[in-house]
DNA sequence: CGATAATGTGAGCAATAACTCGCATTGTCA
DNA sequence: TGACAATGCGAGTTATTGCTCACATTATCG
């Protein structure tokens, strides 16, 4: 029960290996789903996944390194969600820019909503930490850039820095409120309307 | 190891065994700030508040307890904040009024960030979920009834209870993530400045 | 004081869950 | 097909930790 190794244990190469690890992620992902980060043991995870422990061993150092994979999936599938969605941003006028951000987020937010809330709600910082500051990093970089290109009246204005902060901060919490606490709003445009008012209001002199 | 109980033990009468409540709500904040909520144990607290486990348990049915105590503790605080910077909201212009709400919230922040920060960032949502809830709510309620008496026209256009969903979330998260990642920023006017400014051109016209 | 209640003690029990290891099965490839 | 590697197995070990209990100490009050 320490916790020092984190790096992948043995590398799966035949399909039959691969599938065992899958197994194991979607039975992992089912179980926070359902019984919480604290409820969710390894022998719980090998027998939802048709597997034994040992196998779980092989390719996992430990019960956290398998959440760890499954958020670091996640958050990949973010990030491509964000980068399509702002992928022309820098060529389109603020309001569209603003949407195309957060229609991203909440698309991301739309795929598995319950496991989302998960590692929203009650996932203790593991390792993968780096990996989401990493990911608002990136953000931030965007949205600054935008700024600098498209806005530079407010640029000159305001701190930078602190203007990208607050927008991402206040999107992401919107976009994470909306997925605990009013999962209906998720669908309905209006919302994504407000969002983008918010946003662009901020911004626009 | 089982979580059934969350009713406190004995109510303490006297002044010594006060003394060893404290001491022990004392002792989890600093552990809990100090190596996080799993390494958190029940024997550790009752060692670091100078009190045997057999005290610890007199008074408190299990570990969840205690830090749902120490969250109480903290939530009574926050709210209070909260209502002394908003007591005569309804009384004043907007920018005004954002401002009361911002300035409470961070105020309560100011108070103890590395414990605010244990709460938010790795806390497994304990018994005392609700009483988070209960606090949004009144907050969201508040932010309500400001607009319906102070901006009748808006409340005639948008949606209510979407927009004071977003206010507070926007400056809730902002609050959060200032505590967590940009701490200097917490004492900077200028930053307030941002917020309020968020706020007030969301639902200026 | 003396009796009773309140409070405090900490060794150790019991439960739990992470993780190992020796062996079985299945795939690969010459 | 046979030999070696890759993968799979799961009972059992180990360590942790929440928590109890039988007993000691301290307060209260007639």
């Amino acid at each position: 029960m320490q916790k020092i190794a984190i790096k992948p244990r043995k590398q799966a190469s035949q399909a039959r290996s691969t599938a065992t690890v899958d197994a194991i992620m979607r039975a992992t992902a089912r179980i926070l789903v359902k019984r919480g980060y604290q409820a969710t043991t390894t022998n719980h995870i090998a027998e939802t996944a048709g597997v034994s422990v040992g196998s779980l061993y092989q390719y996992f150092p430990n019960k956290e390194a398998i959440v760890a994979a499954l958020l670091d999936e996640h958050l990949e599938a973010t990030q491509e969600f964000l980068r399509r969605g702002t992928a022309n941003a820098l060529g389109q006028p603020l309001e569209d820019a603003a949407r195309g951000l957060i229609e991203g987020l909440l698309a991301a937010h739309r795929v598995d909503p319950d496991l989302h809330r998960v590692f929203v709600e009650e996932l203790p910082r593991i390792a993968t930490f780096e990996r989401i500051h990493q990911l608002e990093q990136e953000t931030l970089g965007l949205v600054r850039a935008y700024i600098e290109v498209r806005l530079p009246d407010l640029a000159k204005k305001r701190n930078l820095d602190t203007v990208a902060f607050v927008i991402v901060h206040a999107v992401e919490a919107v976009t994470h409120g909306v997925v605990l606490f009013r999962p209906d709003l998720l669908e309905d445009p209006a919302f994504v309307d407000e969002i983008v008012r918010l946003v662009v209001r901020y911004v626009t002199e």
